[in-house]
DNA sequence: GACTAAAGTTTCATGGGATGGAAGTTTCTG
DNA sequence: CAGAAACTTCCATCCCATGAAACTTTAGTC
């Protein structure tokens, strides 16, 4: 018996040991060496290095001519097939395209996903202001836009379970005490709309509105803008027109 | 040893199995019962359920309520990450949604991948007609207006390695020949832009530009638009600025 | 609601594929 | 051009994947 097994956490499937290697992937991590890869997973070179291979061979890595791998185009291939894309994100691209024409602003597209938001598309300018948000990325639900609609929305069980964690507060006006929220939230059931404030990113706050479907909300889209332009009456009626669109090409499928 | 091992065709090793399942996803199975993965894969039911387990545990398949596996979110995660997506994709999808609401029209973006048209994206309202290309999909490069632009920017060597294989011909219109096709990828690299008329199906066309990188050409862009709408002209234009942006945006990074 | 065929799940003895330390090779770096 | 770091190959050992068979659940039929 080989001590790295009995001695580390990491998994001892190839398979889970595979999964662990593609999820090394993140925000931070597009290209990554070998050595960088056995250093995250905590995986034996020589094994690691067979693995990336075989993955590779797949199509699921590539490696570039920098020595470094990267997701490769059969990955990428697979995934376009999930419903996030397939159905969801195909439907809503052109709404998303004409509220990014009329708005000017970044545009934003989630679903809820493991306990937090996960940004399914954005639509990101010159004109408008840099933002963490990302495709494919997670933030709290309690600090965006977009993920305060889709807490709103979840049964009331489900809301208190995510109070009843420690919350980040990315910034000072980050809405953490469960009591607040509570209210923030119920707040966002009565209007159709959620705002933030500085509550993720310093200067800049959000709107997002419920994308129903069946009377579940499933999805929400927002906008994120600079706070001095945040006209929010103008922005809602923008954003619940889009919505209500997206809804019903969800429903033309 | 297993019999079934040295009969059949089917992949040894473990994680090449499981990259096999995972390639069952496919535009026409996006949804699969375990049986019909067993039977695409020619697995055994026991090894296949197993496999799909660790894949559903791992967030990498998800079954739904109607006992249909599809592609989990953990995957399309990671798959954001390549950088088709995380660069490409980023980069145009702003001047893609503005030529969309400009013409529109079918807006595709592909890029070359294993000898084939790869799209990276597409846009596509009701006010389009209705194409086969979709995001994730793959397309010959001979019939297709992003294809023959990919093709023709290509190495001498690897477009007469293109020309060698059977060529598929999906309408009466499609060019097979070796011969006229060489003149038309010519046209294509002297004009700069790439038109076809029924080439891919029947009463479309699309005229598609290449998107320049160090003297490389790294994407297209094209739109497909109904035959009579075919202005060929304005169209060059357009796609054309919209190139230039997209390649001056990849160059911002 | 009983009956049944199909789909899905669990079990378990077996041996072949995965394992990882070590040695060898290539590629950076100063 | 050393020296180190990164990468690749090797191979004896043994653990884990394997898949047939038995079992359970689900869906369809009368």
């Amino acid at each position: 018996m080989s001590p790295a097994r009995v001695e580390s956490g990491a998994p001892t499937a190839l398979l889970e040991r595979a999964m662990e290697i593609l999820s090394c992937f993140d925000p931070k991590h597009s290209a990554l060496t070998l050595t960088q890869i056995a250093e995250i997973t905590k995986l034996p070179m020589s094994t690691c290095h067979r693995i990336v291979g075989t993955l590779e061979a797949g199509g699921f890595l590539s490696k570039g001519s920098d020595r470094k791998f990267r997701v490769g185009t059969k990955l990428w291939t697979i995934a376009q097939h999930a419903p996030l894309s397939e159905r969801l994100r195909e439907s809503a691209l052109p709404t998303l395209a004409r509220l990014y024409e009329e708005t000017g602003e970044n545009v934003t597209l989630a679903v809820l996903d493991r306990g937090q938001a996960l940004y399914v598309d954005r639509l990101v300018g010159e004109r408008s202001i840099p933002t963490i948000s990302r495709a494919g990325g997670h933030l709290p639900l309690h600090t965006t836009g977009v993920g305060k609609v889709l807490l709103a929305y979840q049964s009331e069980k489900a809301i208190e379970q995510y109070l009843s964690q420690p919350l980040p507060k990315p910034t000072p006006q980050s809405i953490t005490q469960p009591d607040a929220l509570r209210k923030d939230l119920a707040e966002v059931r009565k209007n159709g709309y959620s705002i933030t404030r500085q509550e993720m990113t310093r200067g800049s706050g959000s709107i997002a509105v419920p994308i129903m479907r069946n009377g579940k909300c499933v999805a929400a889209v927002g906008v994120i803008v600079h706070l001095n332009r945040l006209d929010v009456n103008r922005l809602v009626s923008t954003l619940t027109d889009a919505a209500a669109s997206i809804a019903a090409e969800l429903d033309g499928h």
